[in-house]
RNA sequence: GCGCCUGUAGCUCAACCGGAUAGAGCAUCGGCCUUCUAAGCCGGCGGUUGCAGGUUCGAGUCCUGCCGGGCGCGCCA
């Protein structure tokens, strides 16, 4: 509703020519806020105190003079100057009617914008590495990245999403030979798995079920000779993932990371090249179906599941690297190549190919931005954690070598989860028995709750998620309430239709004059903010908009349905009513699609 | 040391390119179910927006400095 507001002013500003030209570039509807307080009228514009510097004359005469030329509007109900120059504005109840038919008319639709055609748009999120299921921090990823994604499609942007397969490399070996091993165990050989391997039982689980030729069988001497001796870690939790590899103590007596490349070696000796690439990738299918079929479960789903191999097999990262080299952007150092990053912004340059021929990770990752840009993706947007915030500076660099614009990419950073039970902060480690990955914690909490709590925060902060309060089923609990406005609403057409009546929803448009009780202002008011939320949400990638929004919206209802009867005698005002009714009940379905929960008929 | 994020009510957080009296939930105190779901509603209490300066009609928001918290600074991926 805020561009008739804007219109308004636009028209206002038509008859006075002189500011107008003050105006400059700035869109007429960025002054138009909505007010905070009633007294205030329904909207209100700065544009006087905008003007009031270039202009040299005072925000309140301004604001009289663009008032005096505002045009006579039938649904505006009242003007007024206001405060240091706010120019208040107050619709008739009529303007807010029409909004109502127009949320029941376009339905599902309503909120979202018209399709167009750029810019084309690549959101990428999650691409967690396939070596393990997904944990509890990936989910917070996979549910702002799928919101973000729903809020631009509903912005209209062409949106495509991608999950970035990290299935090469030397994580990618580590993978291989965890499973090997692990085989090899059940094929009854005897020794301590390798520190620095995956550690989880789900590589049990892949060992058990994929093939492997037997005669890669060897015996625990075999296996051990000639390789150096494991790092301990003394009584340290052990991670389920490799991490750096600094020493622990003092005086390490072992290599970790020694140790687990010569057997490494000792899988490619016995299984051959080949054999042992088919483990690796039998290994990484099955991790990277479980973490698809996740997300699946979970309601996230993706247009493209991006392989880093196809990036080398495609010679992607050639070809990156040459259009580096053209452009004098690369040399060599320390028998290494390396990327004039630092004159991009980045604190220092980086080595792109190592001296012993092997190309970095950040090769790959250049060549998929570029390769991104290739495709005709004209937007591009990360959604990284936190702590790879280290790589935008580096990656943009990449690009604007290239000779992209810096600002093509958008890097959002997820910060951390830390998860509560009853106010006890979780140790997120397998060894102290709490569950770490997503798909517990789906099974715990929900889907809904899940999705929600998720993206109940703003993603640069660090979220604090409360098992307890997302299970609960009271009044505590957010999504619930939300939901449970929605089951309220039809729950009421339900009465409705036991009392044998009907909603006659053509008698809507004639009788919402009816609507008159401060809680109906209030409810339509709200209802007819939902488009500006959605906009806002999608402009800023920011999910928590909407959510905030959700939670006043059934807030208004909740105060409404408290407040007033809806099946009354009175038809035409139960009609009415009933208009009111379904068109929050659109509202609150819509939002909550858009966050991915569900919006339930009964609770 | 350098870089990014962050600091708002007892707790968890909002505050729409800077806007009017900084708002919610939880906690706490008190009211509301013979009436469409009490998973609900209404009200009370609660603030020097970390500190100090600056910019301007106006600062939680922008700038500078300091203090605290998180994360990152590999020829790993």
């Amino acid at each position: 509703m805020k561009h008739l507001i804007a219109q308004f002013l636009d028209t206002a500003l038509e008859r006075t020519p002189e500011l107008r030209s003050l105006l400059g570039e700035l869109p007429l509807e960025s002054t138009v806020e909505r007010t905070r307080d009633a007294e205030h009228g329904d909207f209100a514009s700065n544009l006087a105190m905008r003007l009031a510097r270039p202009a040299r004359r005072k925000p309140r005469e301004l604001a009289e003079t663009i008032v005096a030329h505002m045009p006579e509007a039938a649904l505006l109900d009242r003007v007024e100057i206001a405060g240091p120059g706010f120019i208040n504005f107050r619709l008739v109840d009529r303007a807010f009617h029409d909004e109502l038919l127009a949320v029941l008319e376009q339905a599902e639709n309503y909120g979202r914008r018209p399709v167009r055609e750029t810019p084309r748009i690549l959101l990428e999120f999650v691409s967690a590495n396939p070596t393990g299921p997904l944990h509890v921090g990936h989910g917070r990823h996979a549910a702002f990245g799928a919101t973000v994604g729903n809020l631009l499609e509903a912005a209209g942007f062409p949106v495509d999403r991608e999950y970035y397969v990290n299935d090469a490399g030397r994580q990618m070996d580590i993978l291989g030979v965890s499973v090997w091993l692990r085989w090899l165990e059940s094929e009854g050989v005897e020794f301590d798995f390798p520190n620095a391997g995956y550690r989880g039982d789900y590589i049990r689980d892949i060992a058990a079920d994929i093939t492997i030729d037997a005669s890669a069988t060897v015996d625990a001497d075999t296996l051990l000779r000639n390789v150096p001796p494991d790092e301990p870690v003394g009584d340290e939790p052990v991670p389920d993932e490799p991490v750096d590899d600094k020493p622990v103590g003092d005086k390490p007596v072992g290599d970790k990371e020694a140790h687990i490349e010569a057997l490494i070696g000792k899988a490619r000796a016995l299984l051959g090249e080949e054999g042992f690439d088919a483990v690796r990738r039998q290994a990484m299918e099955s991790i990277r179906d479980d973490i698809e079929d996740d997300l699946a479960g979970f309601g996230v789903h993706y247009d493209r599941w991006y392989s880093e191999r196809s990036l080398i097999e495609n010679e992607r990262i050639d070809q990156a690297l040459a259009v580096l080299d053209e452009r004098g952007m690369l040399y060599r150092k320390d028998g290494a190549t390396w990327f004039k990053a630092s004159d991009f912004g980045d604190e220092k340059d980086r080595v792109v190919v190592r001296e012993n021929g092997a190309k970095t990770y950040f090769a790959s990752d250049i060549a998929y931005h570029y390769d991104k840009r290739v495709r005709g993706f004209d937007r591009l947007i990360d959604i990284f954690g936190a702590d790879h915030h280290g790589y935008v500076a580096r990656v943009k660099a990449g690009l604007t070598a290239m000779g992209y614009a810096a600002e093509d990419l958008e890097v959002e950073l997820v910060q951390f989860v830390a998860l509560y039970r009853g106010g006890k902060k979780l140790a997120m480690s397998t060894r102290a028995g709490e569950f770490v990955t997503l798909r517990q914690l789906r099974e715990e909490v929900g889907n809904d709750a899940a999705r929600f709590f998720y993206v109940m925060r703003s993603n640069d902060q660090h979220l604090d998620f409360d098992l307890e309060l997302a299970k609960s089923r009271s009044n505590d609990n957010p999504v619930y309430y939300i939901q449970y406005a929605h089951a309220r609403i039809a729950s009421v057409f339900r009465q409705l239709a036991d009392k044998s009546l009907t909603w006659d929803a053509e008698n809507g448009p004639a009788g919402l004059d009816r609507l008159c009780e401060p809680e109906e202002r209030s409810l339509m008011t709200s209802l007819s903010r939902y488009p500006e939320v959605l906009e806002l949400s999608a402009a800023k990638l920011a999910p928590q908009h909407l959510v905030h929004y959700l939670r006043d919206l059934a807030n208004d209802f909740h105060s409404y349905y408290n407040a007033h009867a809806f099946i009354v005698e009175d038809a035409p005002l139960r009609d009415a009513r009933l208009t009111l009714c379904a068109a929050t009940r659109v509202v609150i379905a819509n939002g909550l699609g858009i966050l991915g929960v569900s919006a339930p008929e009964a609770m």
